[in-house]
DNA sequence: ACAATTCCTACTAAAGTACCAGGAATTGTT
DNA sequence: AACAATTCCTGGTACTTTAGTAGGAATTGT
């Protein structure tokens, strides 16, 4: 039951542009450097959240990534969904599923658990914004 | 970001042993026709389960396996860390390891966000008994 | 012209998952 | 004593996913 590397990553660098917001493009090669990450591992994670509508790329020198709204405006998850996919603890309870998928969707009490265990963490990702996750930052460095 | 087969088999063969706790042992044999898992498969599953106290075997003509403890006293999370080992959506919030695991530690903004999702799963799983979901279950099948 | 960057596609090594096969040990029943 | 039903143990294997790497094309400021 784990998050893949590139929710862990992809969440990271969309800090890091959080972060540098208000200063214009970030190249993924700082965000490489100063997040440790491959750069061309880093260029798949931001395709994807580009894809996905989170961020957008101006491309030649002095170029880099940018969100497309604010901080505040975008959610962890947001950014989960896109890097991992609907969440879904066990398919049968994947967001954006519909009823019937099983036959033993009726009665079946294990259903019931992993939708409340899906609900949860949406409830936790879908209510911390970057900017949320940037000013904890900002407490425990300065 | 999903929970293997091994935690949704396994949760539901404890449910199956959960539901027959006052009728003796039940086989494996059983559980595999009600729960349409194959024998072999269970078996590996429900070894774990074992090694970790939560069931009994015994051996032999009608034998089969019991639940060690009462579905009141079996939390979900109990056998879902049986199977799985420790809740961890990121093995830095992983359950047991100490501080200090990654130099990235302090001042981490996404690890503060993983921890919470760790506990809100902890949470529902270890407030739900086996008891809870057998009860689920009557309810809706009645 | 050139350097910095995004953007695109294809490949790959390693690990984990979800099983299956085969048999040994134990115990009730006939 | 034989047999059938069961747990228990070990080893293997096909498949999928993950976490990357490699190489290059397109774009744009200087």
């Amino acid at each position: 039951m784990k998050f893949s590397s590139r929710a862990r990553y992809g969440l990271r660098a969309m800090i890091a542009l959080a972060q540098g917001y208000h200063r214009g493009p970030l190249s993924l090669a700082e965000i490489s450097r100063s997040e440790d990450i491959s750069l061309s591992y880093l260029e798949q994670l931001i395709a994807i959240l580009r894809r996905a509508g989170l961020v957008e790329g101006t491309r030649g020198a002095h170029g880099g990534y940018q969100l497309t709204a604010g901080p505040v405006s975008i959610t962890a998850g947001q950014v989960v969904r896109a890097l991992e996919g609907p969440l879904a603890p066990v398919e049968c309870v994947s967001e954006g599923v519909e009823a019937g998928y099983c036959r033993r969707q009726t009665g079946c009490p294990s259903k019931a658990l992993w939708g409340q265990v899906r609900d949860s963490i949406a409830h936790v990702l879908d209510t911390t914004t970057l900017a949320d996750l940037c000013s904890t930052n900002e407490l425990e460095v300065s």
